[in-house]
DNA sequence: ATTATCTATAGATCTATAGATAATGC
DNA sequence: ATTATCTATAGATCTATAGATAATGC
């Protein structure tokens, strides 16, 4: 409603060469600041980390949530390749495994997203990477399950919850770069039928917007508004 | 070496009656900004919302790092009856069990832990709760695994690790009251023994001190310390 | 000619402490 | 009498902007 009346148009990269060129540093340096010290991390010392004054920053970015959104983006943007690849896999369950690894690998790899997810959803509750991807992932689900190769009482959400977990090793510490496999491994073992007498998963699954809704870190005041505008889904919150 | 000189005794509670209604309203208020806002979550405030003046807070607490040790502490000492519970458990496998339950639900619980025992690390290289009770766990891991309830190809670390990403989930937000023993329940059966024709694991595990040094996001300089003082285990760090 | 950068600065907030004032324990 | 609390304040750092200065695209 503000940010595009002194900045540069909405959405569009600066024409001269080095100001795009500081740009990109304030989005590298801003992910690393972010990842060390949480999305509320100082601007000042991103400018200055990136060789830059305050005021080039604030006219890239007006606002702190205009930088966060423009991480957002970019991470999106990159998600998208991931869906690609699900699509190619040979069968279902396969697809599964695709999906987890390679959402668990991107979010391992750059330690601010988690960040960066929680603040986008707290702050614009229409950005919802997950539920639209989950729609998708949702498909395979279920023909992973008709398949006989993911147990029956798993659900979606469930899966994007534990993806989620296991791609924020990369917030623990650097020394992460090959176990986050093994973690996925036993994950992935968790879910894949058939297995010996498996007890019954303990309590019900999250509605998909309910997952939103916790996994972003949203308000109750964002969530009301999250689940106004997705229609059904009422949702008598777990406990 | 210096929170002696002007405030109480150290590890002494004050005697006061004031005094100590005051201190447990910070520690309170501490828990829950931290929880929301990081362990760097303004001294300002959390004063401010006990209805104390700062000076109070700084007595207490002479530095943000002797507010997180309290609260690391407090947390310690609460985790100890878990060890009780382990050791009455029926059988290596259900202390298995009971250990992650517990410790995930410890977790979960309360949100501002996770940002706790990461400052705590960083700050203090010899405070490593999961060390000491890991060799607790340790044993029980080997003798779940000569019952032949444990996969075989798991470590301790594996399922410490498994254990904090699932209690991780009370950051994520409010909602996971009853989801935590979902997921953990998947994770259980991805380490239960036997499972079909399950792949062997990706790459190798932590070492215990790799795992101490990544889990608790030690620095460089802090992990050197850390694995000097236990002695042996150089670690090429994985990758 | 246009677009972007820099320095300087106002105002807010934070950490940390000194010194005067109030409340409890023995 | 002792212990603790509060108000006030110094100095640092942060966000955000104005206005003068420099660099590029066409």
């Amino acid at each position: 409603m503000t940010s595009s009346s002194r900045g540069p148009q909405e959405g569009t990269l600066p024409r001269r060469r080095d100001a795009r060129q500081n740009r990109d540093r304030l989005i590298t340096e801003a992910r690393a600041m972010i990842a060390q010290n949480g999305v509320d991390a100082s601007l000042e010392e991103i400018a200055r980390r990136s060789d830059v004054g305050v005021a080039t920053l604030y006219r890239n970015f007006p606002t702190r949530d205009d930088l966060v959104r423009a991480l957002y983006d970019i991470a999106l943007a990159q998600l998208e390749t991931v869906r690609e690849e699900v699509v190619a896999a040979p069968s279902a369950w396969d697809g599964v495994v695709v999906y987890a690894e390679r959402v668990a690998e991107w979010l391992v790899a750059d330690p601010s997203l988690p960040h960066i997810l929680k603040r986008m959803a707290a702050v614009d509750p229409s950005a919802q990477p997950a539920a639209e991807f989950g729609k998708f992932i949702a498909s395979l689900v279920a023909q992973a399950k008709r398949d006989g190769e993911l147990r029956a009482d798993v659900e979606t959400v469930d899966l994007a919850l534990l993806v989620t977990l296991v791609g924020s090793l990369g917030s623990l510490g650097d020394g992460y770069a090959g176990q986050w496999r093994r973690q996925l491994g036993i994950v992935l073992d968790g879910l894949r039928e058939p297995a010996r007498d498996r007890p019954k998963l303990p309590g019900r699954p999250l509605s998909p917007n309910e997952f939103q809704a916790t996994v972003h870190g949203l308000s109750r005041r964002a969530r009301r508004v999250a689940s106004r505008r997705s229609g059904s889904a009422k949702g008598n919150g777990a406990r």
